[in-house]
RNA sequence: GCGAGAGUGGUGGAAUGGUAGACACGCUAGAUUUAGGAUCUAGUGCCUCACGGCGUGCGGGUUCAAAUCCCGCCUCUCGCACCA
């Protein structure tokens, strides 16, 4: 066969899309549910269907398919689902921008990717196909916000949110953009407004959320998820402001309590219209004034001289019982704490700096090592010894914490107290495509859950959008009126939806039984197969959803729904492919890659090897479609070892077969365990090469057979073909992992390494059991070796068995 | 500012105390009696005709031996950022 007819001969597309029918004919990859092979549930995690595939989901889905296949042939039953998380935004700026209904875009979409998804070539059960805007999903949402209701986890309450003045609406988080927060869609600066919402108790869980012992996450994820989280340890002090009444503080140094000089209310602080005396009250309502109607970025920016007003009120420090004076300022967050502070300007950076401003006294009360009693020249944050403390004066801080916060129990002044920066998890948006949150509002009974017979609650099918964005739900009264099902009057649905993020925090439930009518899931399978053992995607996703994730885990346990405290044993994370300048692929910055183009040119194996190889999975990096030729040029020639065509006229060793394949076996397997997919193809392409060099020879077929399986994780259309061409039974995903004996790994003969004072003279092949002191003969021999050992004395020599004899001369 | 990670050929990367640059891309030369965005062969870190020398961001240290371990610095990336 001529080179330029195997060329014309090799159609990748072609020999994909067989295999796939013929996948799909044969069910190959239903999911195996014999219960006497041990579990494996690797989920990956689920796309928004924005309408294609781009290389982005590709890049973390190929590789894990490549493990749940590897888990397969190692003799586990693989649960590999996939599904599509089909509530959000994009669906609804369709509609208010082109008039397509968001559910008839949303479902073309899917449909197309679908299509997409199946040409990747993947071992997903599609059987299991989870969309989380289907009433038979978001039934659920509906059904845990009902249970979540019960147990007191959900409420509502008055909380700030972010708000498009132009929009007339409020935007949801994501909705928001740039360093100076404008709305997405009119770029209006956003302002912050308090409405009521629904938020779920998350703060409820934040200590056992800290807990990490019992899943197997990388280290980032879980400091991610801890400082998000961010417990501090402290003391809540009571201060009693003259003529009001007791106002709480939290710190975290109750040993600084008497160099407090100072107290600070946040702006937005209940107390202040109450304490503030009438000579000041004109200054202070137009600072509270001021910061409300500064932007967030502006508000929030450090490097921003602090500013505040005197509020005219005094506090009186519990300790020494001093009057302080009480400033607002806008460097003491609400949102924090009590959203009252304390001040040791001596002792904090941000107190030092406003009482240098204001003149007000820095009273060291924290002597730091070597301090000779004069007065700080900045805030000194360290441990040290209290002074100017009274009866604790000599104290070391470390202590003083403890002390003092007792001192205040005894009077009732003060406890001890963990605080968390976590808030609780807004989950009310006010959106049209999302999950309608089940509650009716009655004149009568209040707010009243919709019964779970009801339920769901549907989105309405016929709806008009309006051009500035406004929830077409609150312009609908066909949806809103209704009755109460307390009292049977007349009353109002909620027409705020749910946040996209509840539809993926248990959607790997559904999975099990997508559609099961008695529960989320059923118990059945879900004692089958859960929980998840690998989850893999992106670390973009560290908090928000994996947190939610262990949240909703925790709950359905405290619910009785399942037995075990963590969703996902294991966690893996793949970096993020950038675009060919380096960036963050989007559609808006025109750099996103469609993968179609490389599918079509060079076949989906090529694209799923050429991602793998790129570099370490997780770390990621931008695309450059170069490279993708070599991993096709090897497919190919990978290829011709069944149907010939490429010719080699390498040298190589025959007898080296065993041992190479057994390596290449460890090695493979070692590469897969650790998620090295890069360092597993470099591998499989020298063996590619080498057999194509050693073609023919006896043993060939077998180290053949082997090869070709080790390859098919990776390559699952090139294997199957040449599984196929080499008359062996369907199907090469169906086979055992091969295993690998140690001991032939073993080579006969090494290189040594002769070093002469470190370095490199010389390397000499040597047979591998050779002995210290031959080793040394030889390297003392060398000719390579002698000049650099002329007129030197001998000192030393190093040997490290099978590898180098190091001579030290001097 | 705080926290985490990373710096290796022209490029992606490999090597986690013992042969630096595996495997690829690209490039150079040759073969395929036409062509080449095909294929095959050989070469390809830098300097040097060669012997050899130099070489993993920079400076120091530990060691027989350092990309790898330790100390200091620089640069880049990603988080968080007035959290009391």
């Amino acid at each position: 066969m001529s080179e330029t007819k195997q060329r014309r001969t090799y159609d990748p597309t072609d020999l994909e899309h067989r295999w796939q029918e013929r996948w799909a004919e044969s069910g190959l990859y239903k999911t195996d549910e014999d219960e006497n092979k041990p579990k494996h549930y690797a989920l990956t995690m689920l796309p928004y269907p924005s309408g294609d595939l781009h290389v982005g989901h590709w890049y973390p889905m190929t590789p894990s398919d490549t493990r749940a296949r590897f888990m397969r042939m190692n003799g586990f039953r693989v649960f590999f689902p996939i599904g599509f998380d089909a509530f959000g935004l994009p669906a609804e700026n369709a509609a208010i921008g082109r008039g397509i209904p968001p559910r008839d875009w949303t479902y073309s979409n899917i449909e197309r990717m679908r299509g997409q998804l199946r040409q990747m070539g993947a071992m997903f059960d599609f059987d299991s196909e989870v969309v989380t805007c289907d009433p038979e999903y978001y039934r659920w949402n509906q059904w845990f916000f009902l249970k979540f209701f019960e147990r007191g986890l959900a409420y509502r309450m008055e909380a700030p949110v972010d708000w498009c003045p132009k929009d007339n609406t409020t935007l949801a988080r994501e909705q928001v953009v740039g360093p100076d927060k404008r709305c997405e869609r009119c770029g209006t600066p956003v302002i912050k407004k308090n409405l009521p919402q629904w938020l779920f108790k998350i703060t409820d869980y934040a200590e056992e959320l800290l807990d990490f012992s019992k899943i197997d996450w990388p280290e980032r994820v879980e400091t991610l998820q801890r400082n998000w989280i961010g417990r501090s340890e402290g003391a809540e002090i009571r201060f009693e402001i003259e003529g009001y009444g007791p106002v709480e503080v939290f710190t975290t140094r109750p040993d600084t309590l008497f160099g407090a000089t100072f107290f600070v209310m946040s702006p937005e602080h209940p107390a202040i219209e109450a304490i503030t005396t009438p000579e000041q009250s004109e200054e202070v309502r137009a600072y509270v004034e001021r910061a409300a109607k500064m932007s967030e970025i502006d508000r929030t920016d450090v490097t921003r001289e602090k500013t505040g007003v005197f509020t005219g009120a005094y506090a009186i420090n519990p300790a020494n019982g001093e009057e302080i004076p009480v400033y607002i300022a806008d460097y003491v967050l609400m949102g924090y704490g009590t959203g009252a502070i304390m001040a040791v300007p001596a002792h904090d950076e941000r107190d030092f700096e406003f009482a240098k401003k204001y003149g007000i006294e820095i009273r060291t009360v924290i002597a730091p090592p070597d301090w000779n009693g004069e007065d700080l020249d900045e805030a000194y944050a360290g441990e040290g010894t209290m002074v100017n403390s009274n009866e604790c004066d000599g104290t070391p801080s470390t202590e003083g914490k403890e002390k003092v916060t007792a001192w205040l129990e005894e009077r009732g002044a003060g406890k001890a107290t963990v605080t968390y920066r976590l808030h609780d998890w807004l989950i009310s948006r006010q959106r049209f495509w999302g999950t309608p949150i089940p509650i009716i509002f009655c004149d009568e009974c209040g707010i009243v859950p919709v019964p779970e017979e009801d339920l769901p609650v549907l989105l309405p099918e016929d709806t008009e959008f309006m051009p500035t964005g406004e929830s077409p739900l609150k312009l609908d009264p066909g949806f809103y009126n209704t009755e109460c099902p307390r009292c049977g009057g007349p009353a109002t649905r909620e027409t705020d939806t749910m946040d996209t993020f509840m539809d993926s925090s248990w959607y790997w439930y559904r999975y099990l039984s997508p559609h099961y009518d008695r529960g989320p899931f059923d118990p059945e399978r879900g004692e089958k197969w859960l929980p998840v053992d690998q989850y893999t995607g992106g670390i973009e996703h560290a908090i928000l959803h994996l947190l939610y994730a262990r949240f909703f885990t925790k709950v359905m346990r405290d619910l009785g729904l399942v037995d075990f405290d963590e969703p996902m044993t294991r966690l893996r994370n793949q970096g993020n492919i950038l675009g060919p300048d380096g960036q963050k692929m989007s559609k808006s910055r025109g750099n996103v890659v469609n993968p179609q183009e490389y599918v079509d040119r060079f076949g989906s194996d090529a694209l799923r090897c050429f991602l793998m190889f790129i570099g370490p999975w997780n770390e990621g990096g931008p695309w450059d479609g170069k490279g993708i030729e070599g991993v096709s040029r090897w497919l190919r020639r990978a290829l011709s070892l069944v149907t010939g065509g490429v010719s080699s006229g390498g040298e190589a060793d025959p007898s080296e077969l065993p041992r190479r394949t057994n390596r290449l076996v460890k090695k493979i397997t070692d590469d897969l365990g650790a998620f090295r997919f890069n360092t597993a193809i470099a591998a499989l392409m020298e063996h590619t090469n080498y057999l194509l060099a050693v073609r023919g020879r006896e043993e060939w077929h077998e180290a053949l057979r082997t090869f070709v399986t080790v390859l098919s994780p990776f390559a699952p259309h090139h294997a199957e073909e040449m599984w196929a061409a080499m008359g062996e039974d369907y199907s090469v995903h169906e086979q055992a992992w091969p295993g690998y004996e140690e001991a032939l790994i073993q080579a006969s003969e090494i290189t040594l390494i002769v070093q002469v004072n470190g370095k490199l003279r010389d390397r000499i092949e040597a047979p591998a059991d050779i002995s210290e002191e031959t080793a040394k003969e030889l390297a003392l021999s060398s000719a390579r070796v002698r000049p650099h050992l002329e007129g030197k004395e001998l000192r030393k020599s190093i040997y490290v068995p099978g590898r180098l004899v190091n001579l030290v001369v001097g």
